[in-house]
DNA sequence: ACTTAACCGAACTCACCGGTACGCATTATA
DNA sequence: TATAATGCGTACCGGTGAGTTCGGTTAAGT
């Protein structure tokens, strides 16, 4: 029959905390994808297959309903610590942090979040606070620390931990940055562009800040870009 | 009488291009503001002192309205190319670059001019998209250009002065940037802060991109921050 | 099987905003 | 001073979206 042309029409639709798990999956895509204000209470419930009052009963409001997924989101952006934590050389150390950054900024749902936080930033300036304290802020505390030990140890020389870190995420991030902010479309960055880019960054920054050992200037540039071991 | 209690209502109200020139400096101060969905024509008209259909008078709709000031507001983020146009050494070209872009980023409409041009990239691309190539877009072409030709004087040493450009604008800009884009209100950058930064990012990148001549590793920071001639 | 709570669809309220229409006041100019 | 253009205030239209209500339906626990 025309009944069950499409199979969708006979699922069985979960309850309670399953059906809010869709709803909310489905809040985050759209509202993601165009942003708050251009995104309907009721383009959620009829991309869920939901009305909306059962939208209304799982989240109080559109604005509870949006800040409830943005901030679950903002852990994601935590840049990723592991080539910090471990002992790595700064070299490869440094690479790895540069490329997650570079990926995190780019890929996925990256762009999107920072489009969105941004534009909404004046409307609910405490989300965007908290997004940038577990994101940004994060990362820079965390390459921060890292400076400083690494100076420490004899590996680095940075007098000023913190402006160093600010320098080597801006030479990283910022082009990048601001290309997926202003023009959504045109972002082929290419895996081995990326590397290329981080690379030049680290052999940038290793140049001035590096240590008496080895890793200052050199033509080998193979030297202090190992390969990820993921891609 | 209880009808001149207020002085602005008797004030004569200026015709024509002079009346225009008033709604659209009123109609700028709010987009700014406010952003573009949270600025009502009512809002602008009040604020004006004028009616809706005298603003519909002269503009012939909300969008073309945001249209206009925007793209005139364009023009301003050009970045300077003095510095880079003048045979300055790069020390000095570079410094004074960076401290234009710095101030133009940070200070007055700076912020707020490109927070909403982010925010309505989706609603306005091709706003956005004449925004990035006369603002970034350009000064980083200049600067291209002002390496290889460093570069080619033997000034500097850049084998790809496109990328070694992403990298120095990267540096100076990234951080605050975001910054303001998130935060807005905290956005207290002393000159001096911004000095040491700029002159720090100079350093790092002469390490690694600075020809043979004496300008590469110094102890001597004096020597590449001449003070700008302009405050 | 029966009860209950969750779900659905649709219609509704309420407020806001972009844009327009109209009647009256003010200004510039001839 | 007469006249035409411009400006003002207010009311209105059409549309949209957040949030609510209600009667009927369906899934889940006992």
């Amino acid at each position: 029959m025309a009944a069950d042309a499409k199979a969708k029409t006979v699922r069985k639709v979960p309850r309670g905390e399953k059906r809010r798990e869709e709803l909310a999956e489905v809040a985050g895509r759209l509202f993601l994808k165009h942003g708050f204000a251009e995104t309907t209470m009721q383009m959620i419930a009829s991309e869920a297959e939901a009305s909306k009052e059962t939208l209304y009963r799982h989240f109080s409001s559109k604005e509870a309903l949006f800040a409830e997924l943005i901030s679950a989101r903002a852990a994601a952006v935590a840049g990723p610590q592991s080539a910090l934590a471990r002992d790595e050389p700064p070299a490869t150390a440094l690479f790895e942090l540069g490329m997650s950054l570079l990926r995190l900024i780019t890929k996925d749902e990256g762009p999107s979040l920072f489009h969105i936080i941004i534009a909404d930033a004046h409307r609910a300036p405490e989300l965007a606070a908290i997004f940038y304290e577990r994101g940004p802020g994060t990362t820079l505390k965390r390459l921060t620390d890292y400076l400083r030990s690494a100076t420490q140890r004899g590996q680095l020389r940075c007098p000023d931990p913190r402006r160093a870190a600010k320098l080597f995420v801006g030479a990283v991030i910022a082009h990048h940055h601001l290309h997926c902010l202003i023009g959504q479309p045109p972002s082929p960055i290419t895996s081995g562009e990326m590397r290329e880019h981080v690379q030049a960054a680290v052999e940038m920054f290793l140049s001035h800040f590096g240590g008496q050992a080895g890793m200052g200037r050199e033509t080998d540039s193979e030297s202090a870009a190992p390969q990820p071991e993921e891609s």
